[in-house]
DNA sequence: TATTGTTATACTCTATAACTATA
DNA sequence: TATAGTTATAGAGTATAACAATA
């Protein structure tokens, strides 16, 4: 039987079960941050902020791919709960750094632990199955 | 020198690459779906919609994972684009399926091919981790 | 009584444009 | 002039609660 040119070939049913994988995870996602009670952007933000340098809200914009009149509400939000404060750069008076409080850096550890935890689908590969998707994808993102 | 159990396993790296790599794809998902003038929440309704049979406003709710109030909206926008119709189910009254037009199928179908194309990451894989990769995931998400 | 879909409400995220205070 | 951040505005998504029509 002729094989025709209709075949979805390895890459595109690798890239579909991705997406299957990754649709499956975001609600993991979106219900691991609401228990933090953190909106989406506000956990992503929290996620960007520097635990060691504070980051400038045109930075921040820029991690988050959003417009910088959206991070001024985002960080309102996350500094009402005590999470975040901006400081003053005492090198360009325009700038405004944003750094983590006691609490935001206490949560944000929570955020990113919980978040680096593999889900199941990927739990239950044999070790050598891990290491080797940890090799494939370090090849494709290496380029 | 002595390993402690900070060190991170194949599967937590694997996990971090995934991430990385579907985060590098949001940008490409949102510009694409921009380019056909429909928001996230559009493109993935038009993607759930089956091209054979009109499909329950409460089954794409809970397709899309949001309450039933903001499918009303979102089905509003895509019906004044002439994309989708809603037609009454003769067996239950109440129900309002959501059919496809012919403009709705044509743009459904540029949509899901765009998006099933693999991004260049899992292009230049070589054949053959393309295969592995596929069948890795396979047994990921098969259990 | 229960369910389907809608409306009303309130909040978050989104970009654009106009503004301020700096540089 | 240009840049960092804010505000105003308008639109889209979000859940909750109350409602009409139907089951």
């Amino acid at each position: 039987m002729a094989t025709h040119a209709a075949k979805r070939d390895a890459g595109q049913e690798a890239w579909a079960l991705l997406g299957a994988l990754t649709l499956g995870q975001r609600n993991r996602f979106m219900a691991a941050v609401a228990e933090f009670d953190l909106s989406p952007m506000q956990a992503h933000a929290l996620k960007m902020l520097d635990p060691e340098h504070p980051l400038p809200m045109s930075d921040l914009a820029g991690q988050l791919r959003c417009d910088a009149s959206n991070v001024t509400g985002i960080v309102d939000r996350l500094e009402n709960r005590g999470l975040v404060e901006r400081r003053p750069d005492p090198a360009d008076r325009r700038v405004k750094a944003l750094a983590l409080t006691t609490e935001g850096l206490a949560l944000r550890k929570l955020v990113v632990d919980r978040l680096a935890e593999p889900p199941e689908a990927i739990k239950r590969l044999s070790a050598e199955d891990q290491r080797t998707l940890r090799d494939i994808l370090t090849r494709a993102l290496d380029a």
